[in-house]
DNA sequence: TATTGTTATACTCTATAACTATA
DNA sequence: TATAGTTATAGAGTATAACAATA
C-alpha cells in the first residue's frame, strides 16, 4: 500500500534528514570561500591525504565524476601551490598526486573547519547525539 | 581540551553524518538527470508548490543564491513548458512564477523519486529508524 | 586492444557589476 | 532613492568525444 510506504519511518527518516542538508546547502561551499577554494578543491583536500598520494583515477571515483574533469581541478590546485603530479614509476600512463607542504597546512585547518558541527547537531541534548552515532556508525557498516 | 572537543558526540555525529552525505554526493544529480533536469532545476521545481505562485526573490533566498542566476534557471525551465513567469498585480517588478500543469506533473513524479529512502535508511533496523526519526524532528525546531 | 590522462566542446551554475523598470 | 529582475562577463564544474602515451 503506497500510503503506508510513504509514512514508514524509513521515508520520513530520510524527509527530514533531506530537510536539514537542503537548509544547510551553502556550508560548504561558504567553509571553501573562506580559504579561496572551490567546494570540488575542497573535496579534493580532503580525499588526498597527507603521505598518501593517489593517482587521479581514485580522485574522479571518490568524487563520482568523470576523469577529464579532474585535470582542470587538479591544474587549478598545483597553480596554487597545494598538490603536485608526478608519474609513477610502475605504469608511465598514471600521475600520481600529492599534497605539498603548504596543501598539508591548509588541508588540516580546512578539516578543522568542516569538522565543526552545524548548531543542530550542537544543540542536541548530549543522549541524542550519543543515539545518532550509534544509529549512524551502524549505518556506515 | 581540544581533543576532548574533537572526539565528542556531537563531532562524531557530525562527522559521521558527513561522511554517509559524501558517499552519496550523486544521489540529486542522478535523479536530475533522469528527469532531463539539472539539480538546480530540480530544487526549484521542489520548492514551487502546485497552487502557490512565488516571486523569484523568494527563489534565490530559498536557493541561497544570487538573484542574477535564477532568471537563467528559469528561462530553461520555462522553455521546458515546466513554469511560467506572470507579472505581479501589486508591484509590477515582482515577476511570479507558477507551474504549468505539466510541471506539477513532472513536480510530483520528481518528489515521489526524491523520497525514496537511500539504503542506508532501509537496511536500519525499524527502533533505529524511528530513534533517527525523533532525534531529526527534535533537530528540525 | 585496453587504459590513463588530456584536450576540445558545449552546457550549467556562480558571483559581480551595470542596467531597466518600476516603486 | 531603493528594489526586482535582467544582462554581460568571467570563472568553475559537468559530460561527451576524440586523442596521446603507455600498457
Amino acid at each position: 500500500m503506497r500510503t503506508r510506504r510513504e509514512n514508514s519511518p524509513s521515508c520520513e527518516a530520510w524527509r527530514l534528514l533531506f530537510d536539514l542538508l537542503m537548509e544547510q546547502r551553502s556550508r560548504v561551499p561558504a567553509i571553501a570561500a573562506e580559504f579561496g577554494l572551490s567546494p570540488m578543491q575542497c573535496h579534493v583536500l580532503r580525499l588526498l591525504e597527507p603521505g598518501e598520494p593517489a593517482p587521479m583515477g581514485r580522485l574522479a571515483s571518490g568524487l563520482g565524476c568523470d576523469a577529464s574533469n579532474i585535470t582542470g581541478i587538479v591544474d587549478r590546485l598545483e597553480a596554487r601551490g597545494l598538490i603536485s603530479r608526478r608519474l609513477a614509476e610502475r605504469d608511465r600512463r598514471v600521475r600520481v598526486l600529492a599534497l605539498t607542504d603548504s596543501g598539508v597546512e591548509l588541508r588540516a585547518k580546512l578539516l578543522e573547519r568542516m569538522a565543526e558541527p552545524p548548531q543542530w547537531v550542537e544543540r542536541l541534548p548530549a543522549d541524542e547525539q550519543q543515539a545518532l552515532c550509534r544509529i549512524l556508525r551502524r549505518a556506515l557498516d
